[in-house]
DNA sequence: GCCAACGTTGGC
DNA sequence: GCCAACGTTGGC
């Protein structure tokens, strides 16, 4: 019998007025590649860990009610962020070889959005959540693990 | 708008 | 390899 591959847990986070959960929800087959990432550690969970199935809890940042508003999942792993070479995109990277790519992306697809947000100051106040990543302090990742407890906690407060 | 925390750059 | 300076993130 073939081994069931175990589904991981991510957080991706997006300013709202860039790109928002309604945004990937209207897009094309509601599904978006995750560009524009430079952080070594975000890359190197897109490009080496992220697998197709996995699922992506969707963070809003930088916003008035910074919160969870849905899920997402990976439905194409790892695969040069080709807005690196772009001079028109914001997120160019005058360093990145063109024979060489030096950034990732993912593609996700929209899953579901939450009929009530979970705001960052509710989560702070959730004792079994106190050690997930994004509420530590000074956590500034945009591509970060969560766990399966983690998960499975916000699922039941979200609905 | 402020500012703490963090990552990156580059001189030495 | 160190570390100061700088730029960015992102909550408040």
């Amino acid at each position: 019998m073939a081994k069931k591959p175990s589904v991981k847990y991510w957080l991706v986070k997006s300013e709202p007025h860039v790109f928002s959960i309604d945004d990937l929800a209207q897009a094309p087959d509601q599904t978006t590649h995750w560009d524009g990432v430079r952080n070594y550690q975000a890359r190197n969970m897109m490009r080496d860990e992220m697998q197709l199935g996995d699922v992506v809890l969707y963070y809003h940042s930088n916003t008035d009610e910074p919160a969870i508003v849905g899920v997402a999942t990976v439905v194409q792993t790892g695969y040069p962020d080709f807005t690196a070479w772009d001079k028109q995109d914001p997120h160019y990277d005058p360093k990145a070889p063109i024979d060489k790519p030096r950034w990732y992306m993912v593609d996700i697809k929209f899953v579901k959005k939450f009929a009530q947000p979970l705001t960052l100051a509710f989560l702070r106040t959730v004792s079994t959540l106190e050690s997930m990543v994004l509420l530590r302090k000074g956590s500034r990742l945009s591509v970060q693990p969560v766990t399966a407890q983690e998960y499975a906690v916000i699922v039941k407060l979200a609905k």
